[in-house]
DNA sequence: TAAGATTTGTTCGTATGTATC
DNA sequence: GGATACATACGAACAAATCTT
């Protein structure tokens, strides 16, 4: 976690090192110490006490410092005996939940997103066929188990449209390119996000349902075969029908405001 | 900024809402007031004495709370008269930076990042076919131009090495989808970091910067010509001669390594 | 169960720094 | 330069959580 980027300065590093407001200077410089003492996930950090010491700052500074770190995800606090602040690998959750703050000014269109999936996620299925554990395997098929029946309710239908989702996601974590995994599963959360507030399931469509179930068992069928080419074909088609009857939901919706 | 996911929570929502250590509920209540009152980028929160008032914490707690929606970029704080606190969009730079943090400690290859790099950068390279202005085109002739000679010291090896980077970074930011330009940024980025760190530049490769800026020079030419086809086509044999010399290189310094 | 130890969490009062007018 | 309006920083005291005995 090498500097943050926080300064746009790019040439005059030695310069003038503290001129940033005073807690955000030393997070970097925990950070820095951190990484000089070589410590890993899990490993300790001093207490407040040691803390001020070393770093010659008030409680309430380093506290500041540590409240940045801790938002970043970097490092984890518990009270009482044998507490302290804890080295933490920032989880993809963690990931997801940040970069998501980012694209929340930006407007993505599904379109932008799916121009991406079809993309990726053909090759992530390529990549795992007769890879997977059988549990793995056990587990995406209870995910599709779950929009076996066409839903009843509004309510159903989300809950539906969400686990889709997840299937992909799921898919996702089994990824053995972290960085591929990571923006597939990324993609996943932010249409689950647009799903649920923008109601892209509101107008339930069941051609998309049967269509897009069947494909996953498609795919889960050539991942247990091993079938590369073939999880690639059906998953790159599954990615094209979806595009097209997502799109054609966020459609109807608009209709539906112009006619209301 | 929906609900940044500290929690593992999925189903008890409603339940201990205030669980969490102090000043980061504090910070996504603020940061649900923000969305609740429709603020958007530039505009100013109350000061530190108001939100003391509003969230019934003290002064330290609030100082706290916005450290930690400041170091997730999504506020500024100045001082001064007319100072405060204000909404500020994530800027791409600040969520590098944080999603770095999380592979910071997930050990990427070369080749998981080429993968992706060999998927993306040449539809990146087509959508951008004649959409560029020749401002634009220039910047990134200016770019090319810092690396027409062969370097002679080690340091100006490294220093072409990342600016041959730049020239991804900037055609990245170029990109209507910005989706796909953040990525492609952020993998030029991470490219950036290792060439510096793991010295990837040091066994300078006379042939890599040959090839690479003659691909680059090629793609400038295509894009001005409007010739989505070619541009995609120059790209794609650039990402595979680039990630076939990477490697190399990388080898070359395990060699290195093991000799020594 | 209860007491005590340890470590973070929270508050308040005060003083200092900084940018604008 | 001085007044003003803000954030920034410090220190001491007290509260809460959690582990041990």
């Amino acid at each position: 976690m090498p500097g943050d980027g926080t300064d746009r300065s790019e040439l005059k590093a030695g310069a003038e090192v503290q001129k940033r407001s005073r807690p955000v200077a030393v997070a970097d410089a925990i950070k820095d110490w951190v990484v000089s003492q070589g410590l890993r996930g899990g490993d300790r950090l001093p207490g407040e006490a040691e803390m001020m010491e070393r770093f010659g700052r008030s409680k309430g500074t380093i506290r500041e410092a540590m409240r940045i770190l801790e938002a970043q995800g970097l490092v984890k606090t518990r009270t009482g005996p044998g507490g302290g602040s804890f080295v933490h690998e920032v989880s993809g959750e963690r990931a997801r939940a940040l970069l998501g703050n980012y694209f929340y000014f930006r407007d993505l269109t599904l379109h932008d997103i799916y121009s991406l999936r079809r993309m990726m996620e053909p090759e992530l299925a390529a990549s795992l066929a007769g890879k997977l554990r059988e549990d793995q395997l056990a587990t995406l098929e209870e995910i599709a188990e779950r929009y076996r029946h066409p839903a009843t309710t509004a309510e159903e239908e989300r809950a539906q449209h969400v686990a889709s989702l997840l299937f992909h996601q799921r898919l996702a974590g089994y990824a053995e390119n972290e960085l591929l995994g990571f923006i597939i599963g990324f993609m996943a959360q932010i249409l689950t996000d647009m799903t649920v507030y923008r109601k892209l399931y509101d107008p339930p469509n069941v051609e998309l349902w049967s269509k897009g179930r069947a494909y996953q068992l498609q795919l889960i069928e050539a991942l247990r075969d091993g079938d590369a080419v073939r999880a690639r074909l059906v998953m790159s088609d599954h990615m094209a029908t979806a595009e097209a009857l997502m799109e054609a939901q966020e459609a109807e919706i608009l209709k539906g405001f112009m006619s209301a």
